[in-house]
DNA sequence: TCCTGTTTAACTCCAG
DNA sequence: CTGGAGTTAAACAGGA
């Protein structure tokens, strides 16, 4: 409906929500996370809507951030001056949007605390090992604030309860990894972007390890309106996919892989896909396409995988 | 004082 | 229709 016409939609709301709007700025990101100034900042450099009633918005968005156990909060570093925590997403979000739809997702991701186990290989735990500084009512230390979980053991403090999922599973702590836990779907390759569903990138440029630039660029792909340069961060305003908003239109550029071929594209669907049918005519096998797409691999909801029932099979993996 | 965060509460809207 | 996800408003605390 939207006339292709000039600046027609480009200032309409875009279909995204502001938790998969946050997601994407994160993901899109060198080292997976952001200060909440540079996440209003990728927001409205690629969606001209959002450069209006910022008050309003950027209210929302942070209670979004405060909110959803999908974002975690991580403190700087002493060297790392600046205003605020950063925000990440949190290791075991997986992919908040295998729906499809990039407006609501299924089930909201909620952390359970049974921190222990499981956490230790992990870098962040790590980090926060060793930097661990105690804020109080921070959300991942604060799970009390949310009713339907018992409150937390409290001897972590803050730290984020990895793994730990409505207390069904201690998700893999180990080795096991359920048959849809990202680097199965996807492939080793990329277990830099969501190493065993961790954000590896972000924790190991925090802890001064050198991060792989391409590992951004494949996460990159992985939205539409997410440009494989953090332009945002460079202050220059990013000539933004100028308006279309994928669901519509999507440039093919940039929603494939040229690594192994076709992939998935990663089109934002608006309201129900239908698993059957690929959100892509033509595309099929993405076998091969371990690539970002299927990052979208879910890890999210544990009660939907393990509760048999539905026995929902990734999107992705019904394509054919 | 402004920014960052956390919470609560009342909406709207959509999938089941 | 209902429950849950998302949005918006708003109070409030702490820090720079």
């Amino acid at each position: 409906m939207p006339r292709p016409g000039k600046n027609s939609y480009s200032d309409q709301k875009p279909p995204y929500s502001y938790i998969s709007l946050t997601a994407m700025a994160i993901q899109n990101s060198t080292d997976k996370m952001l200060p909440l100034s540079d996440i209003y900042k990728f927001i409205m450099d690629r969606f001209p809507y959002y450069r209006e009633n910022t008050q309003r918005w950027q209210n929302s968005l942070r209670h979004n951030l405060s909110f959803n156990d999908c974002f975690i909060k991580i403190p700087r570093r002493p060297d790392q001056p600046g205003k605020g925590s950063f925000w990440a997403l949190h290791p075991d979000c997986g992919d908040m949007f295998e729906n499809g739809s990039f407006l609501r997702r299924r089930k909201r991701f909620k952390v359970l605390r049974a921190e222990h186990m499981a956490c230790k290989s992990s870098p962040m735990m790590h980090y926060f090992h060793h930097h661990h500084h105690h804020h109080p009512g921070s959300k991942l230390g604060a799970a009390s604030a949310h009713p339907e979980h018992p409150v937390a053991p409290a001897g972590v403090g803050r730290l984020p309860h990895f793994q730990s999922y409505g207390g069904i599973t201690c998700a893999q702590p180990g080795g096991f990894k359920h048959p849809f836990a990202i680097e199965n779907i996807i492939g080793r390759d990329y277990k830099g972007v969501v190493a065993g569903g961790l954000p590896l990138t972000s924790v190991m440029h925090h802890l001064g390890y050198p991060v792989p630039p391409q590992l951004s660029s494949v996460v990159s792909s992985m939205w539409p309106h997410v440009g494989v340069l953090s332009e945002s961060m460079s202050g220059v305003p990013v000539p933004a996919p100028s308006s279309e908003y994928a669901p519509f239109s999507v440039s093919a550029k940039g929603l494939y892989h040229s690594a192994s071929g076709p992939t998935l594209p990663a089109v934002p669907v608006p309201i129900k896909p239908t698993p059957s049918l690929g959100p892509m005519p033509g595309l099929t096998g993405l076998q091969t396409g371990p690539t970002q797409l299927c990052s979208l691999g879910s890890v999210m909801e544990k009660s939907d995988l393990l509760d048999g029932k539905g026995t929902p099979l990734h999107p992705a993996l019904l394509l054919s």
